[in-house]
DNA sequence: GGATGGTGCTTCGGATTCCGAAGCACTGTG
DNA sequence: CACAGTGCTTCGGAATCCGAAGCACCATCC
């Protein structure tokens, strides 16, 4: 079921044999939906189906997938109620994030400005 | 050759509706070589084969993919001598990514404390 | 001239990953 | 009992990624 195996730092990570923490973290980071799931879980613990609709109705299967590699590496844990949260270093993650947010509304405005072909309606927010 | 289109703020994003920017943002640093090209390229400029090379030799075809993206969405571009830089824009973007290179060190020391299985030699940065 | 080796980039068959509908076991509620 | 919700799994097909091979081009060397 597992594929590949959750990024770690010390270990080798997938396309590399360095193991450097930096590349495991930008693995890790570089999955599919894993950023969204760690953002959408910063906000509030929220049970597997309503994790699921706040990241678009996403795949249940990579859900489990993301959810089991995001808990190897003490990111996420389940709550006695059960329901997923982020640890303090899951939260430590998130707002190592922040900075990336600010630079999006950065982004979406210098688009909006110099527009390629088209990038109107940009709502930020 | 590009199946799903470059994440743009103010455009519906793959698997979203609502095309807010940090959620393209999240998408395209979602993709898979994404954040690390960014940070290669941050370093220095390089041409198509050494970027490959600093990449663990990822697949040209997909680097290809990833350097058309970078562009359109203006976060890199060529140089008169032919190498890939990044923008201005582009040096935010990665300079937004300190933080997450401070968070993966306490990530290593964190799982170098409590080993799930083992995560032996973590030589970090 | 011709051979060699470098470049950016493309093609394409196969491996990997993702998707999503469906279903299972369980827990409530009426 | 029926019904709805949960976390989670299965599985066939779609999307993505991989990587070897090759193309056109340019510089160097003999």
């Amino acid at each position: 079921m597992n594929a590949s195996p959750t990024p770690m730092p010390g270990r080798p990570v997938r396309g590399s044999a360095t193991g450097r923490s930096l590349m495991a973290a930008l693995d890790l980071f570089g999955r599919r939906w894993t950023l969204r799931i760690i953002w959408e879980l910063g906000n509030e613990p929220l049970g597997f189906r309503l994790l699921q609709r706040r990241c678009d109705g996403m795949s249940s299967s990579v859900l489990q997938q993301r959810l089991t590699e995001l808990q190897e590496a003490r990111l996420a844990e389940v709550l006695p109620d059960g329901n997923y949260t982020l640890t303090p270093l899951g939260h430590d993650a998130r707002e190592s994030l922040g900075p990336v947010i600010e630079w999006s509304r950065r982004w979406a405005a210098e688009l909006a400005d110099a527009p390629p072909s088209a990038a109107e309606g940009a709502d930020d927010g």
